[in-house]
DNA sequence: GGCAAAGCAAGAGCGCTGCTCTCGTTTGCG
DNA sequence: CGCAAACGAGAGCAGCGCTCTTGCTTTGCC
């Protein structure tokens, strides 16, 4: 009873935590990020509005919480799909990937509105934020990591004048790994959300409508662009007859 | 005085509009969509808040004549960048459109984040504004155009799942231009923005230092994808001694 | 076991928001 | 000239984030 001679009280505390979150998870899923409102928290929970402050000492650490939950979704999600293509090449994995990323933003679109989004005015993401955001990301590191060593990794080219750049950011995220890979591989990152937020915005309405299959052309098209390449030597089963890359 | 006899009171009109848009503006510019303020605005401008709706019928509307005005304003400096750099051939002008619509994006984040970032959640865009949308895009069709037509564009292969898609998208966007082209624009348009939004957004912030050359490379290897080439025969000068397309 | 201290829920209240309604005034067309 | 439409101002409603005060309950030390 020691533990939960504290718990009594502990335990419960957590516990209405979880119940805010889960009840903040439920409006910003219906509403979104802007119209998240503690009142309408604390009244659907039967509580009053000042008592949440105990909890979270304000709307912002409130979103902190969600954002960090948020990411590590994600992460997951993104962690799921590289291990459920985990033996079809760099390529396929990397679609993959892409794909559960692109799908995790289609089924929580204001979960990534928060992540990916116009940040909150005064708002400045906590430095808690930065693994769970960097979990995601460092799953395309992983692939790009097997591909180097697996020699499904083709080195793009870079102008000179990046090369430094490209030095510094691969000694930062993956000194293993040649410096034009990562570049490479952090301008496709950040393109791919290009892509997912036309998407979950809305701008590609009336502009592309088989976006499945468009998503996934431009994804292979990004693979291209950072030099992953079907293995030469196939394990096991090859890709399984796309031909989304070009040239 | 015709138009004037009608324009003593519908002149004043357009004025307190405009000076409406201006404050509002101001407002936006320093602390974002999300704390655009009627009663703020109304306040600054010596007037009672409920006056204003004479105006603006919600917050909404006068958020949706910031819109137009600001895809106008980008779609203004696209043109202005592709037109400056009218005859260094396609790669030249593709680089120089997407690094003005960085530039305006940067010198402008809370527009930029009015148009591409997180959408206003009960809103969606009226038709009008989807001219003002189309202008900024209009000019990388235009591009593509002068490109095809001198010899300057390298058709993109697609898989073939694709292909009507891209027909489709073709068909409404730019028929005189191959298929492949544009729905590879399309999808470069987009990754574009997610560049561009990883930097106004503080997403590079610790991983991408040196931004300018980063993009430079980004947007060098994205007009190779889209099959955009230094024309064989350069009319007037060439690139200028960069190397920044791969393979 | 008793008791101070800390944690907790609730209510009232402040200043702000978007928006509506009413009222008296001004304007300009027929 | 008359009258309807446009206009500005004020009061007010419901909602928001957040603070402060007031009581009550649990906790943990002596």
């Amino acid at each position: 009873m020691t533990s939960s001679a504290h718990g009594v009280r502990a335990r419960a505390r957590i516990e209405v935590t979880a119940a805010i979150k889960e009840e903040a998870r439920r409006q910003l899923a219906k509403e979104g990020a802007a119209k998240l409102s503690l009142r309408a928290v604390a009244r659907e929970l039967g509580m009053a509005s000042s008592a949440l402050y105990r909890y979270f000492p304000s709307r912002d650490d409130l979103l902190t919480a969600l954002i960090i939950d948020a990411y590590d979704s994600l992460g997951a999600a993104a962690e799921a799909a590289g291990d459920a293509a985990a033996d079809i090449g760099p390529v396929g994995r990397w679609t993959a990937v892409c794909e559960g990323v692109r799908g995790w933003a289609l089924r929580n679109p204001h979960e990534y509105a928060l992540l990916y989004g116009t940040p909150v005015p005064g708002y400045t993401a906590p430095d808690t934020t930065v693994p769970a955001a960097a979990r995601s990301a460092l799953v395309v590191i992983g692939i790009l990591r097997d591909a180097h060593q697996g020699l499904g990794l083709a080195k793009p080219s870079l102008s000179a004048e990046l090369r430094p750049e490209a030095v510094r950011m691969a000694a930062d995220l993956a000194p293993d790994l040649p410096p034009e890979a990562v570049a490479t591989m952090v301008a496709a990152w950040a393109q791919l959300f290009g892509l997912i937020g036309f998407e979950v915005f809305g701008q590609f309405n009336r502009v592309v409508e088989d976006r499945d299959t468009f998503f996934r052309h431009a994804v292979g098209q990004l693979a291209h662009t950072v030099g992953l390449v079907y293995p030469q030597q196939g394990p096991a089963g090859a890709p399984g007859g796309r031909a989304a890359e070009p040239s």
